[in-house]
DNA sequence: AACTATTTATAAGA
DNA sequence: TTCTTATAAATAGTT
């Protein structure tokens, strides 16, 4: 805009400059107060001269405000990186803790498993033993635990169905002298129905077939719902 | 500059105040750089938009201060702290994954150490029972091997021992007999020295005090040098 | 986003 | 510096 093309690069007249600088600075600072009248914006400018001279223009009253504003923008933006950047370490850290405690706990169970035991000494060895035979003896009372009480409760039922049964033959008996008093045919009697065994506390499910220690056997089985078989003691 | 002269207000209509905006923003940010190239000098430019998106120019180093704090919130580093973000989110993920694993973990590890059984049920203990039986007989099979293999190079020194034993003994005769004809002292012959056991693999450490199953008693421990134990089978 | 009539900015000259 | 003026550049309104 003016009497010839300009191109971009400094001018290298000195005095030429200084009136360009001084032309255009004043235009910048317009334009810049234009867009920030018209189009609702906050706009700072600040321009050193080559000599170090300052102008400014700001939207706002000052420029401090402005400047106030940028601040609170990259305060905040650096509080939060930073705490973003401690948190990721710190939880890079536990991440690292957590992951090694998995591997120990991993070793453990293959060692529970009887699996990886190449490089155990005779002395872990034995500890792991000692562990796994104490653990298996917690395990089998348990388990004999559930099974008694399955027994008694199955045994409960099973005098209580007894019981009524005797009831009912009673009854059908009276039933049939009066009956026979009033017909000759009796082949019709009622007698009561055989009742469905109860699965009781919902656990008692079907062997896997490893019963040789502390499980029962189909002939234990057979007079389990009478009588307590000689091995099975309740546990302390 | 247009089809029509501007009044220095607010554009009321959004719409146009937007393009204004855009249209003029370019402009002041190319006039900014002109001047700043073709005068020399040092120029920030900030502004933000009615919405408060972050427009800059800044000509190179002075005016730090703004620069400095204009470029935190650069593109960049909304990218970076973005991107931050998105990684704290995956890792609190896997982190609550690595958590949940590790609970697994330390509960079938209570399992195997026999405590916590309350709320399995039959199926369950038996299945546990199984997996630590089996577990138990690989565990006994390899402390097996690992004394049977600790007496077998036993055997083996000593075996070893006894035949250099046996040498010398023979040398001191012969020695003896040659020095019984040089002089008549022979109560200062020489006697081999006796020889130290080796802790062989540098695994067999003192046993505990549980070996009434697999391990090795006292008595044996006295005779396990020169014989197999009759229980001391080598594992498959 | 492109066009264009117009306004505005400004380079050169005084 | 400031004013003038020719002309380049910017851009408002339009498509």
């Amino acid at each position: 805009m003016g009497r010839g093309r300009v191109q971009l690069k400094r001018i290298e007249n000195k005095i030429n400059r200084q009136v360009t600088f001084s032309k255009r600075r004043s235009g910048l600072l317009k334009k810049a107060r234009e867009i920030s009248v018209l189009c609702d914006a906050d706009v700072a400018l600040i321009v050193f001269s080559t000599k170090g001279k300052l102008f400014e223009y700001s939207s706002d009253s000052c420029m401090e405000r402005i400047l106030e504003r940028y601040e609170r923008y990259s305060y905040a933006e650096r509080q939060l990186a930073a705490h973003e950047i401690e948190q990721n370490g710190s939880w890079s850290l536990e991440h690292a803790k957590l992951k090694a405690r998995i591997e120990v706990l991993q070793r453990n169970q293959r060692h529970y498993m009887g699996e990886d035991l190449e490089n155990l000494s005779l002395r872990e060895l034995q500890n792991l033993e000692q562990q796994l035979d104490s653990a298996l003896k917690h395990i089998r009372s348990k388990r004999n635990q559930l099974m008694f009480e399955s027994i008694s409760e199955l045994q409960k039922k099973d005098k209580a169905l007894q019981e009524q049964n005797n009831i009912l033959a009673k009854k059908v008996k009276e039933k049939d002298i009066v009956h026979l008093n009033n017909c000759q045919d009796s082949s019709s009697m009622l007698l009561p129905q055989p009742m469905q065994p109860l699965n009781i506390r919902g656990r008692y499910e079907a062997s896997n077939g490893r019963e040789e220690e502390g499980g029962l056997n189909a002939a234990q089985h057979r007079n389990s719902s009478v009588l307590l078989p000689p091995w099975m003691v309740r546990p302390s």
